[in-house]
DNA sequence: GACGTGTACGACATCATGTCGCAGACTACG
DNA sequence: CGTAGTCTGCGACATGATGTCGTACACGTC
């Protein structure tokens, strides 16, 4: 798998870091578990600990606390999921459960022509 | 979540399910599991009642051995499981995903045409 | 040295999953 | 009728991922 999956504490953090760019694990407890007592901060730091081991975040150690900062935007995360669902579901193509969608109309007007001129440029 | 998640043990139910229409609990551990001991009938039995409570699958009780239907095509959970990709991970937009598979050229020739022509119809 | 802040990491509860075993129903066949 | 074989239903368990918590340790400042 090229990207692994997120659990959802995990995409959580994730939401904050690509929303914010960088952030130190104090700023993300502050975030995630506003009012929460001091135990958080260790769920922070495995929650950072394994997203440094999976590739998803770059940990500066240079500050006395650490600055996290993603290494895959949120886009590329999603289309990576999405080759991996395409993989395992339908061998690899995407054309069929785009053709789904199209035909089932989940796909809004805007989108639709986003997407034609998406493929006009390819 | 419309559409619940597959494990991986149970995606290989519904595959052959899908490739083959209907089959009985017997042929199904026959195909999935050929050189095994009667225990993974138990297996087999558990997988598919779980199919049948997340509702993929219809259950013919008419015979004496069960015969198992697929309720939901391949297609249509690949789209539903990419329906839910992108509430999770993009708030159910499917364009920025679909862009950087376009920008990375991950989509063939043959998928972009394909693609072109099915947004040209709608 | 005491204290606050931060990291590292072991430990645990919980949950989904895959596996296995057994009880009970039903059929076939002697 | 009784035995064997097949099938369903379901409880039980091992495993792995996940979220949480506690603690040990490092490094500053006062």
């Amino acid at each position: 798998m090229t990207v692994p999956k997120l659990a959802n504490a995990e995409l959580a953090v994730m939401e904050r870091l690509w929303q914010q760019g960088s952030l130190t694990a104090r700023l993300l407890r502050e975030q995630l578990y506003p009012d929460a007592a001091n135990s958080m901060h260790g769920t922070i730091q495995r929650l950072l600990q394994r997203l440094e081991d999976k590739g998803f975040i770059h940990r500066d150690r240079d500050r006395a606390a650490h600055l996290f900062t993603p290494r895959i935007s949120r886009d590329a995360y999603a289309a990576g999921r999405l080759e991996a669902l395409a993989d395992q579901v339908t061998g690899g193509s995407f054309v069929p459960m785009i053709t789904r969608l199209v035909e089932e109309r989940k796909l809004s007007d805007a989108d639709m022509e986003r997407l034609r001129r998406l493929l006009e440029d390819g």
